[in-house]
DNA sequence: GCAATAGTTCGATGATTGTCGAACTATTGC
DNA sequence: GCAATAGTTCGACAATCATCGAACTATTGC
């Protein structure tokens, strides 16, 4: 019920966003959740070959950069981009890095 | 004259090019050259509280990255951003990082 | 040639980070 | 209550990185 924290908006800085994307992992992640809607974080859904643990580590990164939201249901957890949010704040990122290019 | 080694932009990846942006003197650097106009590299030009050599180490990270290429013209060193090219490729990414948000 | 200038390279250092396995927490279903 | 499930946290480890000062290279102007 009581999601993680993550940051207000307003204090959320671009080069902190650009570090949590600097990684293939998040960025991959990041570029799943793409269209904004949450997903579970269960490690079938995201075809890497990390661990659960290693996986938990990248998710809190991406939360506590301002990128995502978790919201928790019981034992079921389910990460979300703050698409809208980041939109507004860093038009255009988003986007951008979610583009596929050749 | 021979001018220092850039990448092709064809093997320049996303996730290299967000490493070489998740430093806040490197995002500063690009933004100060968002315009694709070469600048020397002359410490005064920059306004940034670092040494020569840890400047040279950002210039040549942003070079190797793909983001930059050095121009010599005798003893001194222009650099400017790939901005077009990098338009090209990853559209939309130079002009969200170098807006300025609130 | 020589002093000054512009910039790079080298080696060292401390901090950060990606990764893992193991232990832990909390929830569900029986 | 208890076993199974979903996910986090902790400690450790190796790798990477930002930074600096010192030494170096190359060019200019006298």
């Amino acid at each position: 019920m009581p999601d993680y924290p993550a940051p207000d908006m307003k204090d959320v800085e671009l080069v902190d966003v650009m570090k949590a994307l600097a990684d293939p992992v998040r960025l991959h992640i990041v570029r799943v959740l793409a269209d904004g809607e949450p997903r579970s974080k269960t490690l079938d859904n995201w075809d890497v070959d990390v661990t659960k643990s290693t996986m938990a580590h990248h998710f809190r990164t991406l939360r506590e950069a301002g990128l995502t939201l978790t919201l928790i249901d019981g034992r079921r957890h389910e990460i979300q981009l703050r698409r809208a949010e980041l939109d507004a704040k860093f038009p255009g990122l988003i986007a951008a890095v979610t583009a596929e290019s050749d």
